[in-house]
DNA sequence: ATTATCTATAGATCTATAGATAATGC
DNA sequence: ATTATCTATAGATCTATAGATAATGC
């Protein structure tokens, strides 16, 4: 604690911190905005007065607003991932994990709405992106195809079926009330696509759900 | 052809008719924007020019541009319904008769990008209406199940999960080229979804396509 | 005479920036 | 002295409407 700070991490000092803060604070506003209204007719006054941030202030931190949605977006998905990776991540069946990591979605339905909100409106198009959860989901796909639990011949299409459906189920929360029990169908069915036998599919997706820490 | 109009449809006369033209344009226009950038940053100043009609004209026909905007979705989402049901009113199995509709769907994206375009932007909030898509779907499902061809228990999930797996491969066609055969083998994944052993629904999935009219 | 369309414009935003103020480092 | 934030504002849209013009009916 003595030490003079490495060069690796630049220089958390105070200016650092504080503008950090302030960005932490536009997506959070951004977030809200996203989940409960789409964002589609909100001005970059409304964004501030909601993140309590002087109105210039914004463009210290982002260029456009589409920017500064772009990294709500990001963020929450990044979010949402770590939650399930650290729920499912000990869980060593992939058939199994694959279905905890569907359920836990319909349980932060409930629990986080804002991301699961961000999820629903945005995520399709970062199924295929590079960052996020696309290649999680794809790893998740291959270890279970490699583990011969899995009868796929293209990951990438199937990625496509199971993220819209996943996608789909939080769309039907919205005009429906889910539970718990629906994501754990949802699961059944899905495994089913990716070809275990019924039975399997049935007895794997209604395994004990790992708790989620937050 | 010589007795006087019935009082059923009102008057198709000179006025009513150029009224409808340009109603069309506008809508068409709407369309073009909505499937080309989504709508999202598009004054009504523009959409009246891309329609070629005067700019007071639009509020002739529309209040908002989200009016324009979602009587645009419903007619492009419409037509899709209707080249479907053209197709594939006649197949019998509901199985095959499903997965043609699937099928169909990645032809129509080669060969008709606008309505697929508005489709995978916004198919998603018109699954669960009661206009359209939904109710279409859910009615071969019902068939299905019926005919003791589809083992499923909840109609309205797999409707979600079958959805947003049809928008998960239009927005995977955006990202990577795709072909008949993808849809050929997402209707195979989503047979087996609804509970057809592997080689019904292999054999179901491959059979010869209907073609579209137009 | 009636209806639809078009042109022009007032008023209401909304964005981007300039300059002032506040916080921190040294 | 430096950096971030805030306040105020100019300029650029954009919407909605009013009034003029064109098309059609009778």
């Amino acid at each position: 604690m003595d030490a003079s700070r490495t060069a690796s991490s630049p220089k958390p000092d105070r200016f650092e911190r504080r503008r950090t803060r302030t960005r932490r604070a536009l997506i959070g506003a951004a977030r809200q905005i996203l989940a409960e209204q789409g964002g589609a007719a909100v001005s970059i006054q409304q964004i501030a007065e909601q993140a309590d941030v002087g109105f210039g202030t914004f463009y210290n931190h982002f260029e456009t607003k589409d920017a500064l949605f772009d990294a709500a977006v990001a963020d929450a998905l990044e979010e949402y991932g770590q939650l399930l990776d650290a729920a499912t991540g000990d869980v060593a069946d992939p058939a199994e994990r694959f279905a905890a990591n569907i359920r836990l979605t319909l349980v932060l339905a409930a629990t986080h709405p804002e991301i699961t909100g961000i999820l629903r409106l945005r995520g399709m198009q970062h199924i295929h992106a590079s960052d996020g959860l696309g290649p999680r989901a794809l790893r998740d796909l291959e270890h279970g195809r490699a583990a011969g639990r899995f009868r796929i011949d293209d990951p990438v299409l199937v990625l496509s079926a199971i993220g819209g459906a996943v996608l789909g189920l939080l769309e039907l929360h919205t005009v429906k009330r889910l539970d718990e029990g629906d994501g754990t169908r949802m699961a059944e069915l899905l495994l089913r696509m990716l070809g275990l036998p019924d039975e399997d599919a049935h007895e794997v997706a209604t395994r004990p759900l790992p708790a989620l820490d937050q």
